[in-house]
DNA sequence: TTTATTTTATACCAATCGGTATATAATTTA
DNA sequence: TAAATTATATACCGATTGGTATAAAATAAA
């Protein structure tokens, strides 16, 4: 055979993921990702393919990464309203500076490029139906565990949730005061998981 | 004097709101804003300034624009539930070309250039700010019209209908299934305008 | 009409864009 | 060790980027 790579392509890949994560598709030049990533511009073409292909394979990584986070902190709780207060939670005060500076990659990307390229719709709606499955399941568990009442309709509730946390994750690029988060928060728990 | 302009400075602008509502910040190109405004570079450039300035000045406008818009789609109904369902069918399903492909260009800026422009983080705080302020209004009229009790948080639930919209406004982006949308449409208004 | 002033149109600038041809260095099989 | 194969590094490509110098065209005041 031949020379072997050096360079790990998973931890590559997580570094382009926070470079576009960051600065969005247009605005991260293919000069910024051979810098962030230490490779020269053959080495991330033979790996990856050209821009947009290894723009879509950080985007799958990210979107697997993220849909895990979201499920493992739906199951830390008794109840539907405790898991719902630590997801929101996690999502507007978070240690992480990614996810508090630059929001969430994938809704980044369907502000961006979801309305030109019926591939990156696909790719972005296709994650935000799974989270909303994730929460669907959440609440009919505390359906079951009596936490909530027979007749709630979970997905129409779940569907609402994942708008809702979409919204807060949009607004707070803007730096809003966090009493306007807090209060946010808030309301949508109280009033849809009564 | 000298000279007098060939050209609508007001109508060359929307011409460049659109595009950039379109497109976005850097996506958009200046021979983009040349050949869809009829204009040479150097007129776009005395008249406005420079690209961010040229895109400050079409983002200022479409916020005063969306905001009287709001304020007017709210004072048409009798009743707040009213009002809300007639904004939100706005937003969801408006005959509007550029409100359903694109959404809403000031949320567009927060997810492009807030998070990287503090210039820009103020100008879209303050249009949701504003927006919230609109909707508080709204729902203080329906507490003194008895149609919401009196110890109903007209601000907290404000902030939570924009927070609500913002979300479901991105997740159009998507072409989400229709179902979605009205499901999350009716949960959201059922819940914080019992 | 002359003069002063401003807008327009053309052409151009260095810098950067995404992407690649080429050649050298490295490594495995034979 | 020799041959074959692959990854790397350098250098480069045409096209486009945001922005401007220059000069002609047009219009006002004198």
């Amino acid at each position: 055979m031949a020379r072997k790579r050096e360079f790990d392509e998973e931890h590559v890949l997580q570094q382009v993921v926070n470079l576009f994560w960051q600065k969005g598709y247009e605005a991260t030049s293919m000069s910024d990702l051979t810098t962030a990533t230490g490779l020269q511009k053959p080495s991330l073409y033979a790996a990856f393919g050209d821009k947009q292909a290894l723009f879509e394979a950080a985007l799958r990584r990210y979107n697997h990464q993220h849909a895990q986070r979201m499920d493992r902190l739906l199951q830390q709780d008794k109840t539907a309203r405790q898991s719902f207060a630590r997801l929101f939670q996690y999502v507007t005060q978070s240690d992480d500076q990614h996810q508090t500076e630059y929001g969430c990659f994938c809704i980044n990307t369907m502000v961006e490029l979801a309305p030109h390229d019926e591939r990156f719709a696909v790719l972005t709606r296709e994650h935000q139906m799974y989270l909303s499955a994730l929460f669907t399941r959440r609440l009919e568990r505390a359906i079951v565990e009596k936490e909530l009442s027979s007749d709630y309709d979970a997905q129409a509730h779940a569907q609402t949730l994942v708008a809702g946390m979409l919204g807060l994750t949009v607004m707070l690029k803007t730096n809003p005061d966090p009493t306007f988060i807090h209060a946010t928060t808030n309301i949508l728990l109280s009033s849809l998981l009564p």
